[in-house]
DNA sequence: GGAATTTGACCTTG
DNA sequence: CAAGGTCAAATTCC
């Protein structure tokens, strides 16, 4: 319920005034980059640096995209909208959004709901994944988690990680996962879900105000969406149209991807109550129509007598061309 | 000091 | 019995 003020302590212009900062940093670092290749004169280091260049520039201009959302919500809106600000932790930060409601009673529930003995109280999962996804870095998908243990298993010298929902305690919420490298070079963490939420996860998308900042990522397609107004805070391409909590959101695609600067995009498929807004790298879908013409590398599957679309499109624009033949599609969130 | 994670023991499953 | 999922005390983090 209340479970905003945990950011409202930290205010729209402090947070502008972190990303302002960590733009200027990232500028000087990409400045004292450039300088030295230029220095150096060495073409072929030139190519090797590039792709940290690149990330670079990405970062400053998240930096301002990120200021410029918040100068523009607090332009439009003079209501607690800090209450409503919800920035997306840096991964290098660590710890859950931990904005659960009775938080502080969370540990002590569950060790009434143990005893000391543990004989008999395991319960150990039986039910086949409930969706199993693949990642170039470790993302966030907007759920509060909390780790209960890890593993080394026999087919990788990977540890398995294994997390169950933060609200599993207060509100029984079921939703498991497992995290694991997968692959060094290039990283590659595979994330298996178990379960469904049934938690209220107030604390990012169900909210009725709510604003994703954008995260790295190298995608710049980005995704917000506001209540109050319905209105629309656009980026690169797409725009969200008709935000109702809870409720289809309709995604109108107004252009097609004829610039590659674009950049790349992935989706990522959760149930219909874990669509992800946080990383436009990662976005589900759930086509209205029945049959979208999609291209080979798209799966679809079936839940609740709906088709969701996986369009798993990755850095060679595949999957694309699923928006060249439908300009309508609606996400569930 | 409280909350989150780590860790090895404990437990289930096949 | 091996593999690996889960628990909770110990440890770390904030």
């Amino acid at each position: 319920m209340e479970n905003h003020h945990h950011y409202s302590s930290k205010g729209r212009r402090e947070i502008m005034e972190q990303e302002l900062l960590r733009g200027r940093d990232v500028a000087n670092q990409l400045l004292q980059l450039l300088v030295h290749r230029s220095n150096n004169n060495d073409e072929q280091g030139l190519t090797l640096i590039l792709p940290f260049a690149e990330d670079l520039v990405h970062q400053v201009l998240r930096s301002f995209t990120n200021t410029l959302l918040l100068l523009n919500i607090s332009n439009n809106s003079n209501n607690n909208i800090d209450d409503a600000i919800f920035p997306i932790k840096d991964l290098s930060s660590s710890s859950s959004p931990s904005s659960c409601q009775k938080h502080e009673n969370l540990d002590e529930a569950c060790k009434s709901f143990h005893t000391n003995n543990r004989r008999g109280r395991y319960k150990r999962k039986t039910t086949a994944p409930t969706w199993e996804k693949d990642n170039p870095i470790l993302l966030e998908d907007g759920h509060a988690w909390r780790k209960y243990g890890q593993k080394k298993t026999m087919n990788s010298k990977y540890l398995r990680n294994y997390y169950r929902c933060s609200h599993k305690c207060d509100e029984g919420c079921p939703a498991m996962k497992q995290v694991q490298r997968i692959q060094e070079n290039p990283p590659l963490y595979r994330t298996t879900y178990y379960g469904h939420h049934t938690c209220k996860n107030t604390n990012y998308y169900n909210n009725e105000e709510s604003i994703i900042l954008e995260h790295e990522s190298k995608s710049s397609m980005f995704l917000s969406f506001n209540n109050n107004n319905n209105n629309i805070i656009p980026s690169s391409k797409k725009q969200i149209l008709r935000s109702t909590k809870q409720e289809a959101v309709e995604l109108v695609i107004h252009d097609h991807h004829d610039d590659h600067s674009v950049a790349t995009h992935q989706s990522q498929l959760y149930d219909h109550y874990e669509v992800d807004l946080e990383y436009s790298r990662h976005v589900a879908m759930l086509s209205s129509s029945s049959s979208p013409s999609c291209t080979d590398d798209t799966t679809v599957h079936q839940f609740d007598n709906n088709y969701y679309y996986d369009f798993g499109w990755d850095l060679d624009f595949d999957g694309m061309a699923c928006f060249d033949h439908q300009d309508q599609i609606t996400m569930i969130i």
